[in-house]
DNA sequence: ACAACTAAAGAAAACCGTTGTCAATAGCTA
DNA sequence: TAGCTATTGACAACGGTTTTCTTTAGTTGT
């Protein structure tokens, strides 16, 4: 099964229906692997639905959100972008110009914590971790 | 001399003026460790100055982050509170509960941006890092 | 298949944080 | 002290997002 196949079913077992705008924006964000925001999604899903509308968008991204299959990225210019969501202990490596994201594994930040929350008193329970740069494509 | 005389001296030199609404706003952000957002810039800075408009400080708050005396913050509740600004490579750990933000060093992501540059052919220019917890006081 | 129920759709308006406009005010410099 | 002009506050405008409302169309049970 895709990954909207499997999103879309996710959202049947909501109670939710599967709707031929809400699978344009389904397959849009489960198969994009760039940060794209509801405008940029709106023109997409309008080339495989066009009577869209741009609410339909963000209900069905406030809907995706919720089950987290997808989440907001922060970006310099802005924090209007969703992304495929990170599965487990994964963060992101963010094309600065096209948007492009790669996910990965195996920052060692569990030293620094641990020293942190001892100097602090902080009890630390998340950490945010991103990285900004040109992909091969964006480095001419 | 204060940190807010120091800002508000900086400002100077780029043609500003020191006035009483900026002087407010300068004060309440250089001296508060906490991330606030224009509305409770705006509450802060009406006790020391009840004519100020929430307008001057949207501007003055422009021109801080111009001069990287501030800097936006991003939170899971919205990106919209600013930040007196981190001091080389300083990365910053906040209270999910009252804001409160601490400034710490000693990350060490190196081999982490080696490899990852290696295996992904990205150029990585920059990194985000942030920890999210409960600072004593909102431990209870 | 069909009917009934109701989630989801699109259109339009409302909302709200932020930015722009403008005349009046008040720092700074000579 | 006078003159220049940056800054101010009030108000309007703007734009992204959310709400409201009526219509459409998935889904379920017969």
């Amino acid at each position: 099964m895709s990954l909207s196949e499997s999103w879309l079913a996710q959202l049947q077992v909501e109670g939710g229906r599967v709707t031929a705008p809400r699978r344009a924006v389904v397959e849009i964000l489960a198969e994009t692997d760039r940060a794209l925001n509801p405008a940029e999604v709106y023109e997409l899903a309008r080339r495989r639905h066009p009577a869209i509308g741009l609410v339909t968008v963000y209900r069905t991204i406030e809907r995706l959100e919720a089950l987290r299959l997808i989440e907001r990225i922060h970006q310099h210019d802005g924090c209007h972008a969703f992304l495929r969501a990170a599965q487990g202990h994964e963060h992101v490596l963010l094309c600065e110009r096209c948007g492009r994201a790669l996910r990965f594994v195996g920052d060692d930040l569990e030293d620094l914590i641990r020293s942190l929350q001892e100097r602090t008193g902080f009890i630390i329970r998340e950490h945010w971790l991103q990285l900004f740069g040109l992909c091969p494509a964006c480095q001419t």
